[in-house]
DNA sequence: CTAGAATAGTTGCTATTGCAATTAATGGAT
DNA sequence: ATCCATTAATTGCAATAGCAACTATTCTAG
């Protein structure tokens, strides 16, 4: 079920939640982007590679493009910065040498732990503005349509 | 005022805000994305300034830009494409001529006509899945993280 | 055991981004 | 009028994205 104003032959960008919502999420990651690339030289990719390596110690890349739903190339080439600069290090699976393991070195961890306040600082400024029964709201709509949207879309999974 | 679980020194990425927001509008823009290309050979960036221009017939490309938040110089190449393909139509300003206007060619506005219920069909099927409290709920607060969002960027405006 | 399908990861290639610099025109203050 | 800041639009360039092809390894059916 559903409902929205009366269909009109003319689209209004501004009431168009799919515009509405690429506008919010972008200026938003841009504002976090900008801050991760001032204080510790990461794109978001690398960040997000990193956050996933915090929570999953030996994730392998395909399982790190899973989490993010970040491409895979998009996540080889981050990786092999990310090891250039010993933030990450990896190492092949015992049983499995298709698989390579990715852990946070200790340089790692230490710049992880650096950033993760910022990133809920930023959490919570962003979400100063709402109240908590709207922030579970939120959460709560994120989801379904998350979900739904994945349905809708023939080739997705 | 705001509430959320408390923090730990792990972030969480699917629970974090910013990041579920922009997995749902890239999975929402990629689904119209292909759509667009598929049945239009269009960009989401070139149909969103066909859009704008069936809003804002003579708009500049510098008000499409903040129209959209997409950057100028994407914008500026995204029109010689639509000039390319005569989708749209543009003529210096007779007031002040560093300004074009731009409008939609008769092809353009039949493509555009023919773009728009595809582009309600999708929203109509994206919000399926929720009532129209729902969506208002969800509209209000996009309206607010936006704004809000606006504010916090030290950059932005 | 073996052939072919499936999976993990990398790389080539092209298109797209986005910042910064450039050009051109306008507006404002004196 | 003149100089300087501002604005509109474009372009150069380096970084990034993303599809598709490829290599290497493992799994599976017979």
């Amino acid at each position: 079920m559903s409902a929205k104003s009366p269909r009109s032959s003319v689209l209004t960008l501004e009431q168009y939640l799919p515009y509405r919502l690429s506008i919010l999420s972008n200026r938003v990651s841009r504002t976090i982007a900008q801050a991760y690339k001032d204080k510790f030289g990461l794109s978001i990719t690398e960040w997000r590679i990193m956050a996933v390596l915090g929570e999953y110690a030996g994730a392998s890349a395909d399982e790190v493009s899973n989490k993010t739903q970040i491409e895979k190339s998009i996540i080889s080439r981050a990786v092999q910065k990310l090891l250039s600069r010993h933030l990450i290090h990896r190492e092949v699976d015992s049983t499995d040498r298709r698989r390579q393991n990715l852990v946070l070195t200790d340089i790692g961890e230490d710049v992880y732990r650096q950033i993760v306040p910022v990133s809920y600082d930023y959490e919570d400024a962003l979400i100063d503005c709402l109240s908590s029964a709207e922030v579970e709201q939120l959460d709560s709509l994120i989801e379904k349509l998350y979900k739904h949207a994945g349905e809708i879309d023939p080739q997705d999974q």
